[in-house]
RNA sequence: GCGCCCGUAGCUCAGCUGGAUAGAGCGUCCGCCUCCGAAGCGGAAGGUCGCAAGUUCGAAUCUUGCCGGGCGCACCA
């Protein structure tokens, strides 16, 4: 509603420009009063016409005023502060719209769009890093979906990297396994096997470097040999990595299953290699002379590319030092090479395919992995228009280096459509460490946070979390409500943990470093997802009471004396959360402009402090006037329904009590 | 050395296209459940927006330099 009120208002005050002053501005800005007893609009386009018009800023607001006439939706234009042209909504006919359910014209063409996010190395169990990754990624394509995309959700997974080679390497040698050996182990396992695997990966990095010089060499070679027979493929190596992994990456859709973090596809290193994708991408490098074959210098005998960020050498025969390697010396190609193969085949640029087989079934639909020999019959994946890229901030240099790959093979359109989604990592406080019983180096200890490593087995493992937050909110339910059921009870308590952490997650903007600590993650009072839930809760005791639903209550709000209880100071609590309300479908473009679901999460913070504002000064219930009561009840509706909506594209439920 | 990110209240963070008295949560202090749910609400204290120049009618926001912190810059994946 808002959204579409302020884009007549822009229309109208360009006409009057054009018509006044003959300027036509690139951009004009519109912004909100400090206060909303100023109006809902502000325009500052008088102060900078006041130089090249030489006339005083107030003097040009004031003819624009006098000249905008009427505006669909807007009650009055006045000119404010020292030239400011405000504009001041119908607030009664913005209530009828927004109870109507109208919705803001869409921004831009629906397409299909193509998100990564989680991408887990298979080799342990998943921490709050990773939840960081999936609930952003989850939420960025909740919005994409609310805002009209189609999109397909993948996981990539590296299942022939060295960190799955490093778990094989405890596996075979640590252990002394074969395949059967794993099988049982597997099967005698008193934890998940993720768990088993998060101290086993630690324990073989150790034994990397905790032997003599001679032997580390030799366990170092030893990686590299079963990194190699990962990569081959067809040995007893490679098929104890394909057993260890697959369960793994089982066991980390159940975590992210718990969050309401569902998949499409899982798209596999394996098959990258062995359908020979990084051939056809080869060949087109080539082609079109993205890649050269260096001659001379530190890098003789490579394919390499010009570096994203660099300057084109000056002469033909100039060796690029800085040039990044893309197949070695060797023969062999490197990460960015496959993820340039990749990529080109999300876009549909490939010219090859994956085969496919279900893997794991959801509530409505199945997540598909790929595979060598797939099934005839799947849905068809990749071929998107546009992609995003959950990947964290550490990882920038490698995404520009495909996108300039992209962009060297002529292909502007989708390196313009490809979104490194990039954001901070999750660290530990150095508090949290200690707690957690990790030994924190002396000059750790007064740093403001501690990066987590897998390779260190160091940080909070994802399920960890969600038991804590769930034994807390079970706990609160439990003294809250215990006249629930159990089951109920159960449910609600889920509901809240998963609230808490998703909101916990996003309501930092991407690119801030989380500094993890239980306390702040625990916490479920102030600005948390609890708070947003209790506003929703709040508004169903109220329906509960009056014997209404929401929707009945929206509908009752188009009483036609709505207007004066909307007025003055009192009426102004009441506007402020249908204004709030309004502009939700602002945020929602925003978020998705700009790929940041945090505006999304602090917007719904502030409905619900403004319907904690308005719940407080006006008695719904026991208002006596029927017009007023209606439109006081419709206002808890609006609440509700947005704040429901809102929630969903956060990943996030209200239960009906809490 | 080069590149990216960050530096705003005691702490953790918002601050959208530069704009009207710089916001929130936590913490501290004082209040509010015989009125729709206190996971709530009201009030108080607390800020040279790292520093310095510049652009502008106007800078927390843009530019440059400096200071402090973080992360990247392999023929590893």
């Amino acid at each position: 509603m808002y959204l579409a009120a302020q884009q007549r208002l822009a229309a109208r005050l360009r006409a009057v420009l054009q018509q006044l002053y003959s300027v036509t501005p690139a951009t004009l800005a519109i912004e909100q009063p400090p206060e909303i007893r100023l109006g809902e609009y502000a325009v500052p386009v008088a102060f900078e016409l006041a130089r090249t018009l030489r006339k005083a800023p107030r003097a040009i607001a004031a003819e624009m005023v006098a000249a905008l006439g009427a505006v669909e939706g807007f009650a009055s234009f006045e000119v404010a502060g020292a030239g400011y042209i405000n504009a001041r909504l119908d607030r009664a006919a913005a209530v009828r719209s927004l109870a109507a359910g109208v919705p803001d014209a869409r921004a831009h063409a629906p397409g299909h769009a193509l998100v990564e996010h989680t991408s887990i190395n298979p080799n342990k169990a998943a921490h709050v890093g990773h939840l960081r990754n999936a609930i952003l990624g989850d939420t960025f394509v909740r919005l994409l979906r609310a805002t009209g995309d189609r999109v397909s959700v993948q996981n990539y997974i590296d299942n022939t990297g060295v960190q799955v080679a490093d778990i094989v390497v405890g596996l075979e040698n640590l252990l002394g396994l074969s395949l059967d050996g794993v099988e049982g182990w597997i099967a005698g396992l008193r934890e998940p096997i993720d768990y088993a695997c998060w101290d086993l990966y630690a324990r073989t990095s150790q034994w990397y470097t905790a032997g003599s010089p001679e032997e580390n060499a030799a366990r170092k070679q030893l990686r590299l040999t079963t990194l190699h027979r990962l990569e081959e493929g067809g040995n007893q190596t490679a098929a104890i990595a394909e057993r260890v992994a697959t369960a793994i990456v089982r066991r980390h859709l159940e975590t992210m299953l718990r969050l309401g973090i569902e998949y499409d596809l899982l798209p596999r290193e394996s098959e990258i290699l062995h359908l020979h994708f990084w051939d056809a991408a080869f060949a087109q490098l080539k082609e079109k002379e993205v890649l050269r074959l260096e001659t001379a210098g530190k890098n003789a005998g490579c394919w390499v590319m010009r570096r994203a960020g660099t300057e084109p050498a000056a002469g033909e025969a100039e060796i690029d030092e800085d040039a990044k390697v893309i197949v070695r010396s060797n023969g062999t190609v490197t990460y960015v090479g496959k993820d340039i193969a990749y990529h080109l085949w999300k876009f549909g640029l490939l010219g090859r395919d994956f085969g496919y087989l279900p893997f794991f079934p959801y509530a409505d639909h199945t997540c598909w992995i790929t595979a060598v020999a797939g099934e005839p019959e799947h849905p068809h994946f990749g071929g998107a228009d546009a992609i995003y890229n959950v990947i964290d901030a550490r990882q920038s240099d490698p995404q520009a280096n495909v996108i300039e790959a992209m962009r060297g093979l002529g292909y502007a359109e989708q390196a313009a459509h490809y979104t490194h989604f990039s954001y901070e990592m999750v660290a530990l406080t150095p508090r949290c460490a200690l707690e957690l019983g990790y030994a924190v180096a002396e000059e750790d200890r007064g740093r403001a946070y501690i990066e987590v490593s897998g390779r260190k087995g160091f940080g909070v493992k994802a399920d960890d979390l969600i038991e804590r937050l769930l034994a807390a909110t079970r706990a609160e339910v439990e003294a809250r409500n215990p006249e629930l059921g159990e089951l109920e009870r159960e449910q609600t308590a889920q509901q809240i943990a998963v609230g808490a952490l998703r909101y916990f997650m996003l309501k930092f903007t991407r690119n801030t470093v989380i500094a993890f600590d239980f306390k702040d993650a625990l916490a479920f009072e102030g600005e948390t997802g609890p708070y947003l839930q209790y506003a929703v809760v709040r508004t169903r005791s109220i329906f509960r009471k009056a014997g209404v639903t929401p929707v009945a209550a929206l509908a009752a709000a188009a009483s036609p004396d709505a207007a004066r209880y909307l007025q003055g100071e009192q009426g102004d609590s009441i506007w402020q959360v249908w204004l709030r309300a309004a502009k939700t479908g602002l945020v929602l473009q925003q978020c998705r402009e700009t790929a940041e679901p945090a505006h999304l999460a602090r917007h719904c913070f502030q409905l619900a402090q403004d319907f904690s504002a308005f719940y407080r000064k006006h008695h719904i219930l026991t208002e006596e006037d029927p017009a007023r009561k209606a439109l006081l009840l419709a206002t808890a509706a609006i609440t509700e329904q947005t704040l429901v909506r809102s929630l969903a594209v956060l990943g996030m439920e209200a239960p009906d009590v809490m």
